[in-house]
DNA sequence: GCATCATGCGTACGCTTGTACATATAACTG
DNA sequence: CAGTTATATGTACAAGCGTACGCATGATGC
């Protein structure tokens, strides 16, 4: 299936673009300069998913490629299609890891909460903190849910990830104040990230106590 | 660095002082298949603007190239050249479209408010209503906001955007209450875009009346 | 020690992309 | 009507892409 019609090529033919025959002779594939030598690196692909969700966040996905995430690792660009079956299985990877940190986060400080008034503190506090905020974070956030907004597949991700937020929230609050909560922390959390002046903590407060006063 | 093969190009091309026997057989280079004519199409980068915005939507920004927007919009790949300086030009020109176009609606339905009542019913109707939900225009504002976030040279259009609407807002509502207000929206839109069994209406609604109740 | 296999590495290939540009024609200007 | 400008169109090309794949090598089980 690769490479079967080769006499289709239309490309010109002259000039080919290596000049300099790489090696001195025609064994052209096997190579090995014995410069580099072969790393053993165990756990190689759960070091490449979080270096792809950074690249993920500094490219967005339309600049996420093989190549760059093989770079930004150092490591050599076949070992991508090694570890992985594709790029939608690296970016599927990546998010469910973001997803999967990101809610831990969230039921960490809620679960911490024993009345009302402490759980409205942890939501303040997780709006307003370093965590869902740390840039990172929230750039990988933005290009998941145009991602899963789009593309069925990766819907599972976010649903999965919106179901637990609102069960940790359920453990404080009414059904309908958890849904109203979650969608609050979702619309100040993102309106802080794009703003140039951002929401104060003393407002952001404010809305979290509207919103769960009785 | 352009155009190093031109091998043909010194030829004299013998039937060309002649002019006028133009239609007789096919030229060397344009061929120009009479089946389809030039077209005369003025209005046609506004038309492709619009395009561009559907494709974002449909295909995000990573799927967005010129020879898609230029397919969907039937024109040739080398009209996308002339009329937008590059990628990032039409990027710009068809997310400034969207940002405007949006907050026309807002202003719009949010001045027709006489009392505070009537304006959170506007924001109700905002969220739930169908212009800020239709699905393309949800689309791409998510492929705005992860660009505009990663991007300084987009936070242009978002902030214009943001301003726009918290002014929309202070009309009817205190400075703080307004800030929160859009929080609100922005956070239950996405929600509702995103969540497979959305939030009902009767839940905006009491979200909204939580938030601007004094 | 040796066979087996999972992992690591370099590179080739077909394809798509953004962009440049020569050429053609309509619109406009005097 | 002639000349000029704006717009339209097809095509070429370098760069970058995902992916495939042959080979190398270290770990593992016997």
């Amino acid at each position: 299936m690769h490479g079967q019609y080769l006499e289709d090529d239309g490309r010109a033919r002259p000039a080919e673009q290596d000049g300099p025959s790489r090696r001195g002779d025609a064994l052209a594939t096997g190579g090995t300069p014995p410069s580099s030598r072969r790393r053993h690196d165990p756990g190689r692909r759960e070091r490449l998913i979080d270096v792809a969700l950074g690249v993920i966040a500094e490219y967005g996905v339309a600049g996420t490629t093989h190549r760059r995430v093989a770079a930004a690792a150092d490591v050599p660009l076949g070992s991508m299609t090694y570890h992985f079956a594709g790029m939608d299985d690296l970016l599927h990877a990546a998010f469910t890891r973001l997803a999967g940190r990101t809610a831990d986060v969230f039921d960490t400080v809620l679960s911490r909460a024993d009345t009302v008034e402490e759980a409205g503190d942890a939501v303040v506090g997780l709006i307003t903190g370093t965590t869902l905020n740390a840039s990172e974070t929230m750039l990988a956030s933005l290009e998941l849910y145009a991602l899963a907004a789009r593309r069925p597949e990766f819907r599972t991700i976010t649903d999965a990830w919106m179901a637990r937020s609102r069960e940790a929230l359920h453990a404080h609050f009414d059904p309908q104040t958890a849904l109203m909560l979650d969608a609050l922390i979702e619309g100040t959390t993102l309106h802080r990230a794009l703003s140039l002046d951002p929401m104060s903590v003393s407002t952001v407060r404010t809305a979290v106590e509207r919103i769960i006063r009785p």
